[in-house]
DNA sequence: TTGTATGCGTTATCAG
DNA sequence: CTGATAACGCATACAA
């Protein structure tokens, strides 16, 4: 009963059989599929008939195999499932790079490495499964995407930690201008004790942010000394506001180096009853849906993730098709949006 | 110069190629990466060294192509990128699926489908890319994934709205009661006036969910017309919300059909000045993280999300393994969880 | 323009 | 226990 229901799967039809049905070689039928422009009309014609009948499938292992090409591409990401999920800036990374991967023949897969094993990661990667990959959120220790790129050509999202490969395709913000932008503003609507919650100091998007909340202060001859580091969660932000403001409780304004930590900030300031924008000023940084999620709209660095991920993907194709003029970096621009955080 | 780079990328070493380092034939290479017993100890020591030098690891297109599997499964969900990402039901299904798939030798494909067009999708999942799928946030109009079952085995999300295959494999929970233990405690906790904001109506979890809330409300002879549609996104609830309560201000509870959309009901009602759970008892449906993302943590019938995914891959790998015992419908507990909000 | 022949890297079926 | 050898389904150089 059960068994019937799996034996009465049909096997799907193979080019071998559309050629027979129409009456034709496999090579024709392959020319055909792979739109080949020297077949005869009329033969294109009856072939694609019997494709249509058949209800006929390429497959993509066979193809594999004779072409050496996948048509698909990993996005790698070695974060955990919930970081992952809980942070909208990935959601726009993610759809930019499948808008752009919609438009071509490549399909996408997604690799969240942590929850996988790594090693199971990498095989899957070298064993042949892509043609290329795209990687995100990458810390310094990630150091098993490195030999990566001796497999295949891989394209970051944000500068990546490695130093070995200098030569590495990435897009990125400058993280560095970008908070200072931020920092400036609060300086600039006169605050003079400024804090910040930066990101994990494993990834060069918290070192960056952390060096330009640095060096605005610095700049205008201001104490930067009030940090606390984050994991860009909002729950670790939350936390690491609660110690800010016990070390520095005369905090008049706060940079926090994401969207979604400023959400566990601000839950932490509302808590504390300390007004924002009046007691602490806000700025955040992404312009994620998160920065509209809380009761007060966050003042945000704005960068154009979607279009990250959009380049990631139109970097990483170009690369693929053996485009050996594509430009290594892509430092897309930030700009501060201001709400009513600060 | 790039193209240096480029062409600097080594074969991927083969079966023949460790086959030949270490003096076997490629057949005896092959039993030991499958872990055949009938191979002698020597042999096989011999050939994991030769594996290990040459960092070899096996071709999946090719090992497809023979074997006719592929190790790897699909999750498809027909829906948005960004609603996908936006709820936190999706995060702990697709954790509870890593899980299981993570001690298994299988991999994820994870399919958002409406990116992807639809035809695009189905052509991947025909040419064999996976040996099974899994299909969550399955609609009415999804009938794309019923042909799915004539070529693969399929574990659903949901009880799927899908007529034609009655046969279908699905985890689900009893949604109908749920909701009533859900309004029940709103009753109970003498509220007379109660509205809702559902789920989508082309779910079965949106209009199960209703229908047990219409069912507690008539059984306990309270009128249960104070209803709006919501889709299962905060700002939909948003939405809905207003309209409730510019129909029906009278109402003293609300049952809202997921915590996401919850969230997004607080949030009105809260810029209304009705005060939670005084004046307005709110229950809510999932017990996902969102339900204590709020100011206020939301009293809601949890269902184990994570261990329903944990049980569809659980399905599905069985499936796979032929094992032709499997029951259909694996129905898991749902339990009202109280916290503030009512 | 079309067909033939060969190879892609594994698995699987045979002998030995 | 091990080694030839034939598939697997498709692409492609080469021949016609």
């Amino acid at each position: 009963m059960t068994l019937g229901t799996r034996s009465a799967r049909p096997p799907q039809p193979t080019l071998e059989m559309v050629a027979a049905a129409a009456g034709v070689s496999r090579a024709t039928v392959s020319r055909v599929v792979n739109g080949s422009p020297k077949v005869r009309p009329e033969v294109v014609e009856s072939v694609q008939a019997a494709i249509e009948q058949l209800n006929y499938v390429p497959n993509r292992a066979a193809r594999s195999l004779a072409s050496h090409q996948t048509q698909s591409v990993a996005l790698v990401v070695p974060e955990d499932m919930t970081k992952f999920f809980g942070d909208p800036y990935f959601a726009a990374v993610v759809q930019g790079i499948t808008q752009r991967l919609d438009e071509s023949d490549y399909t996408l897969n997604l690799l969240v490495a942590s929850s996988d094993p790594r090693h199971k990661t990498m095989r899957y990667l070298r064993s042949g499964n892509v043609d290329g990959a795209l990687v995100i959120s990458h810390h310094t220790g990630d150091d098993f995407v490195a030999n990566l790129e001796s497999t295949m050509p891989v394209v970051f999202g944000g500068r990546p930690t490695n130093h070995s490969g200098a030569d590495n395709y990435f897009v990125d913000v400058d993280n560095v201008a970008g908070a200072i932008s931020g920092v400036q503003h609060l300086i600039d609507i006169g605050r003079h004790r400024v804090g910040t919650i930066t990101g994990p100091v494993d990834m060069p998007a918290g070192i960056d942010r952390l060096n330009g909340f640095r060096h605005a202060l610095g700049q205008a001859g201001l104490p930067a000394d009030a940090v606390e580091h984050g994991d860009f969660t909002a729950a670790g932000a939350a936390a690491a506001t609660r110690r800010l403001l016990e070390r520095s409780p005369d905090i008049d304004a706060l940079f926090v180096a994401s969207d979604l930590m400023a959400v566990g900030s601000m839950a932490v300031l509302a808590e504390l009853g300390r007004a924002v924008p009046r007691d602490i000023a806000v700025v955040a940084f992404d312009d994620s849906p998160a920065a509209l999620s809380g009761p007060i709209s966050l003042t945000t660095v704005s960068q154009p993730s979607k279009e990250m991920g959009f380049a990631m993907a139109d970097l990483l194709l170009r690369l693929l098709a053996g485009d050996d003029a594509v430009p290594h970096h892509n430092i897309m621009p930030t700009r501060l949006v201001l709400r009513d955080s600060a």
